[in-house]
This record gives C-alpha cells, sequence and structure tokens, in this order.
DNA sequence: TCTGGGGTCCTCGGGCGG
DNA sequence: TCTGCCGCCCGAGGACCC
C-alpha cells in the first residue's frame, strides 16, 4: 500500500511502449480505509483514518483526503488528528479485509496463475505465459484495473516491468489508481532520476547513511564503486543495492512461500510492573502462537521473548528447546523463563513471544537426534543407505537444520495480513 | 509528540568442534 | 598437550516491509 499522498504521480499514457516487459505489481490504494469507504458510502469524499480513536494505536490505513493533512500509515492516531481534526476514524474490521483480498486475489488468478501474494493488498503477477490468450503485458494491466473496480468496487495501482523490482517502484509512483509501464529499455533512465530511498529496502537508515555521503539518486549510486556501497551499507544490503540500482533482479515470481516464524505481541494501555500480570500475558501470547503453529503443521525448536520497557528500549532473548513443541504450556514456560533472565528495571510497555526455527510437526523431530544412542543408530542406517544409493552428503547438522526436507513439507501459501503502509 | 503488530533478513560476537 | 584457524550454530539486535 503507497504511503504518500499521491503528490508526484506518474502514469503511462494509452497504449505506452511495454516491449520487454512482463511482470506486473499490483498494490490496491489505501486498502482498509478504501473497504471501510466501500461499506459506508457516507464517507466517501472525506478523510477517513482507519484504527482505533483512543490509547497507543496507530495509524492502521487513511483515505488520500487524509493523506493530504500529512496523515501517514504508522503514525500516532492522537498525532493523525491533530493534524486533520476533522477526520473520521473508523475501528479496522481485518475479517471484512482479508474477505475482499481473497476476491482481489481470485481476480490475480483468473489471469495468470503464477501470483506472488506479498501482503493483504499487493502481488506480483508473471503474465509472460499469457500474452497470447491475454496480450501484452500493459494490456492486460489495463483490463484487469477495470475488472478489479468494476468487481470488487475498489481501485488498485499497477507497475508493468520487466523484474520484480521496478514493477513495485513503478506501481507506487502510479499511486493512487494509476498504471505505469516501464519498458526493458527504459528501465535504466526510469532508476537513474529515483531518491535513493525509492529503491525496495533502502529505508530510512540506509537512505540516511548514503545521502550524508552525496548520494541522493539512483544516478548517484551508479557513480559509486561497489566496495564503497558495501562499506556503507554492508555487504548484503551494498550488493543488493548495487544490483537493483542497474535494473538488475533475478527472482521469480514465487507462488509459495513456507514460513519462518509465527509470534504474538501486545502492547498494553497502560504499562505494566507485575510480573504476576505479565506471566499471565506470556502464557495467554504463548496459547495463541501454539494453536497457529498446530494449524499450519508446524513445530518450533526455539522461543523468543521480547520486551519493550516504559521507554521503548527493546529487548529480545531466545532459547532452543531440548525438543520442538507446539504446546502452548511449553512455550509459555520457555517464554517465563526467558523473562525471568531479564533485569526488570522499569514498567514494560510491550510483550511478545515468537515461535522460531519451525520443523514439520510429526517429522521424528531433531531432539531424537540429539540422543547419541538414537544418532548412532540412525547415522548407521544412512551410512547402509548411502552405500547403497552412493549419496553422501548428509550429515548431522544438515539433518538439524529446520526446514530441511524431511519427509514432504506441509505446504503453506501466504495468508498475508498487514496494515497500509 | 509518541511511537501497533506481524513478519523477514542481515550483522556481529561468542562458543564449540574438527 | 596446547594453540590457532576455520566453519558452523546460536543468540541478540537492528533495519526494513506492509
Amino acid at each position: 500500500m503507497g504511503r504518500g499522498d499521491g503528490t508526484g504521480r506518474i502514469v503511462s499514457p494509452e497504449g505506452a511502449d511495454d516491449t520487454g516487459t512482463g511482470i506486473l505489481h499490483v498494490d490496491m490504494d489505501a486498502f482498509y480505509a478504501s473497504v471501510e469507504v466501500l461499506d459506508d458510502p457516507s464517507l466517501r469524499g472525506k478523510p477517513v483514518i482507519v484504527g482505533a480513536p483512543e490509547g497507543r494505536s496507530v495509524v492502521s490505513s487513511a483515505t488520500y483526503e487524509a493523506r493530504r493533512f500529512g496523515v501517514r500509515s504508522a503514525m500516532p492516531v492522537s498525532q493523525a488528528l491533530r493534524l486533520c481534526p476533522s477526520a473520521i476514524t473508523v475501528m479496522p474490521h481485518f475479517d471484512r479485509y482479508l474477505e475482499k483480498s481473497a476476491e482481489v486475489m481470485g481476480i490475480f488468478r483468473d489471469v495468470t496463475p503464477l501470483v506472488e501474494p506479498l501482503s493483504i493488498d499487493e502481488a506480483f503477477l508473471d503474465v509472460r505465459g499469457a500474452r497470447r490468450l491475454l496480450g501484452t503485458p500493459g494490456r492486460i494491466a489495463v483490463d484487469l484495473r477495470r475488472r478489479i473496480r468494476d468487481e470488487t468496487g475498489l481501485t488498485a495501482s499497477i507497475g508493468v516491468a520487466a523484474t520484480k523490482h521496478v514493477a513495485k517502484m513503478a506501481s507506487t509512483i502510479s499511486k493512487p489508481d494509476g498504471l505505469l509501464v516501464v519498458a526493458a529499455a527504459h528501465t535504466q533512465a526510469f532508476l537513474a532520476a529515483r531518491p535513493v530511498r525509492a529503491l525496495w529496502g533502502v529505508g530510512p537508515k540506509s537512505a540516511e547513511a548514503l545521502e550524508s555521503r552525496g548520494i541522493r539518486t539512483v544516478a548517484d549510486i551508479l557513480d559509486t564503486p561497489r566496495p564503497v556501497l558495501e562499506r556503507i551499507l554492508g555487504a548484503a544490503m551494498g550488493d543488493r543495492v548495487w544490483h537493483l540500482s542497474r535494473g538488475l533482479d533475478a527472482r521469480e515470481v514465487s507462488t509459495s512461500r513456507i514460513e519462518k516464524s509465527i509470534g504474538h505481541e501486545e502492547t498494553f494501555h497502560e504499562d505494566i510492573a507485575d510480573p504476576r500480570i505479565l506471566r499471565a500475558e506470556l502464557l495467554r501470547l504463548s496459547d495463541r502462537a501454539a494453536a497457529r503453529l498446530r494449524e499450519n503443521g508446524w513445530e518450533a525448536r526455539t522461543v523468543a521473548l521480547k520486551v519493550r520497557f516504559a521507554d521503548f528500549s527493546t529487548f529480545t532473548r531466545s532459547q532452543t528447546l531440548p525438543e520442538p513443541t507446539d504446546v502452548g504450556q511449553r512455550i509459555g514456560a520457555a517464554a517465563r523463563d526467558l523473562l525471568d533472565t531479564l533485569e526488570m528495571r522499569m514498567a514494560v510497555r510491550l510483550i511478545g513471544v515468537r515461535a522460531e526455527n519451525l520443523v514439520p510437526a510429526g517429522t521424528a523431530g531433531p531432539a531424537l537426534w540429539d540422543d547419541d544412542e538414537e544418532w548412532r543408530r540412525i547415522e548407521g542406517a544412512l551410512d547402509g543407505a548411502a552405500a547403497r544409493f552412493g549419496s553422501g552428503a548428509i550429515t548431522r547438522a544438515s539433518l538439524l537444520k529446520p526446514g530441511r526436507a524431511i519427509g514432504a513439507l506441509p505446504s503453506n501459501p501466504v495468508v498475508p495480513r498487514s496494515p497500509d503502509r
């Protein structure tokens, strides 16, 4: 979801050159707020903020009428109301957003099976195989925008490009209710003019680090030697930025994703100092995380605790369990142990539990292999298998590695939930 | 003027075993 | 037996995304 207010919007003329493209990034406009307006037409044309009007909540989504006053998602609602006192605040209705999201994703899958949902309201589509049936990528995007509007009553912005990264940037610039096509041959020129912050993955910190050295646009990055970028941003980030600024992005549209962690956290209405309340809260959050583990067929090897104190300082502690679990009591017990290791120097603002290092439930489990006798037995069996099949690269470490294919991995289509950003 | 919740990925330092 | 090196894993924290 677009973060801005639509100023600086760029869209393509009808029938723009789409040579060499094939990836669409579709992003719904102010998704949560638009759904609220759809369901209550009296809100149309008014500044609307989705978020709880009191307490510590932040803006989940805002109509463009509200954004014109400087309201942005992730901003405290109290601050948003100071900027735009006439704004109408609406409590979020997540089930309803999921419903509309499913409608939109259904339309995407009508166009191509190669759909990669990124969040509740946006997705990449690879339409290179749909050309004969539906036309060029630019034509497909025009038709898709019309279908979304006619069938859901919502508007979407679409970027069309040769790569995911450029398509994503294009949809952002075309917001709201726009379409921007970047032909492969125009990619360099398109990128060069953008500020470094427009690159996907360059946030406030990285942008500041670059700008403080006079690197303000993608063109400036092109003039910067790779080792210098890597020194400024770190090896991985520097390398990524070097590639992205040249339009180099080999990532394919991927239709499935495997979850890596499942967690819950909660910010209290008022800071809590009572350890009994904190421990009870941990157990409740652990139960919720465990229920989701079971729903998805996972067990967690690691439990992580997150505590944010009243002064916003944040600490995490994690612990790898002797054996993986999907039981709320055990996750909760580990979380409580971790809480006991923290010095409670002031009241707590937020507490959270996360289940990490997920392994498929019921797959013998690495804990079995931590037992030496059992391990020797398995090793013997593996040696036998290696002798027969010539396989050699199986090590204890590789078996312990989470996410390794031990039997069939459960397929976890992403059910993205995220606020408007 | 006060900073949600759900995630992913990266870096860095320490421990450990070969 | 001791030491150094290397690779790997683990844990903590930070940046980023929606």
